[in-house]
DNA sequence: CCTCCTATTGACTTATTTTGACCTTGCCGT
DNA sequence: ACGGCAAGGTCAAAATAAGTCAATAGGAGG
C-alpha cells in the first residue's frame, strides 16, 4: 500500500542521490504530470516529508519559469550526543537547563557560538511572549520551551 | 531553465564583480539588445532584483545621453548594518517575505544554511503556536514574526 | 464499526515574467 | 528659443506557474 505521496517522496529522495548535490530544482507541474496527480499533491508531499524540521529548506517561485528548490542539509558530523537530544530535552525544560544544555553543545562543537546565540534569542523571545502576552504559567512555558528546543536541535541532528 | 530576468540580473552582478567598484553604469537600450528583449524588461529586472531593499540604489537620466547607474550600498559598521536589517524586517513581515529574506541572506553568505534552517524552524514553531494555541489573527502573527526575526538577525549581525 | 490521522482532489488565489503601447525628459542643431 | 530625436519610464494585459484551503476518501488501530 504505497501511497502516491510516499512514491513521490521517495522519487525526490533519489534525485538527491543522483545529483550528489545537496540541492535539487523541480517543476511542480511537471512532477504532478509525471505521477498523474493534481499539482497541489506535490505541496502535500513537500509539507509532509520535506519540512525544515526534517532538515530541508524549500524555496519556490510562482509565475513564469516558476520552480521549487529543495535543499537538504546533512550534518554527518553529529556525534552520539546529538542523537538522543530529544530525550535529553524531554517534555519540559527550565530556562537554566536549556541554557546549560546549549553551553554544553557549544563546548562540544555540536553547535557554533552564533547558533547558540540564535537559539537563545529564540527561546528568550518565546518566553517573553508567553509571559507578557499570554500570561502562561511557568510549567507551560517549560513545555513550550522544550518543544522549540527539541524541534531546533532535532532539525540540526538530521543525519 | 532560467528566466531571462534572472540571466540579466546575474549578468549585472558580474559587472560589479568585474569592476571591483561599488557602482556601474549601463545603457538600457544596449542591455535590452544584448539579451534580445524589450527595454522595459530591464526596468523590471532593476525593480525586482536591485531595489534599495536589496542593497542597491539606482539613478538614471533620460534624453540625449541617457544612462542607468546602479550603486551598491555599503555599510561601515555592524550597528549600521543591524539598523538596515531592522528596517528590512519592519514591524510586520509575512511568512513569504521572511523566507525570501533569509534566502537572500544565505545567498550572500551573511548567514549559513544551518542558521537559516534554525531560524525557519523557530519561525514555524512560533507561527504554529500562534495559530493553534492562541488563535492569533494573521496580522498579529506577522508582527510577532517580525519581532522574532529582527531580534535574531540583529543579534547575529552584532556577533 | 468508529475515530483519528493521512492522502487526494479541485476550485480559487496569488505571484512572477514577458511584452508592448504610450508617456516623459533632455541634448542638439537650427 | 524651439522642435525633433533619442533616451529612459510607466502601466497594464497576457501568459505562466505555484500556493491555499476545505471537502472528501481511505486505512489502521481501538
Amino acid at each position: 500500500m504505497n501511497s502516491l505521496t510516499k512514491v513521490i517522496g521517495d522519487y525526490i529522495v533519489t534525485l538527491f542521490d543522483d545529483t550528489e548535490n545537496s540541492e535539487i530544482v523541480l517543476s511542480r507541474k511537471d512532477l504532478a504530470q509525471k505521477f498523474g496527480c493534481v499539482p497541489s499533491q506535490i505541496n502535500y508531499v513537500l509539507r509532509s516529508r520535506f519540512s525544515p524540521e526534517q532538515g530541508f529548506l524549500i524555496q519556490s517561485q510562482r509565475g513564469g519559469h516558476g520552480f521549487i528548490r529543495i535543499m537538504q542539509l546533512r550534518f554527518s558530523d553529529c556525534d552520539e550526543y546529538a542523537e538522543h537530544l530529544e530525550e535529553l530535552v524531554g517534555s519540559a525544560i527550565s530556562d537554566q537547563e536549556a541554557r546549560r544544555l546549549l553551553a554544553r553543545l557549544q563546548e562540544r562543537a555540536i553547535i557554533t557560538p552564533r547558533e547558540r546565540l540564535l537559539v537563545e534569542v529564540a527561546l528568550r523571545n518565546q518566553d517573553e511572549n508567553g509571559r507578557a502576552l499570554f500570561d502562561l504559567p511557568p510549567y507551560k512555558r517549560d513545555t513550550l520551551r522544550a518543544e522549540l528546543l527539541r524541534k531546533i536541535l532535532v532539525s540540526l541532528a538530521m543525519y
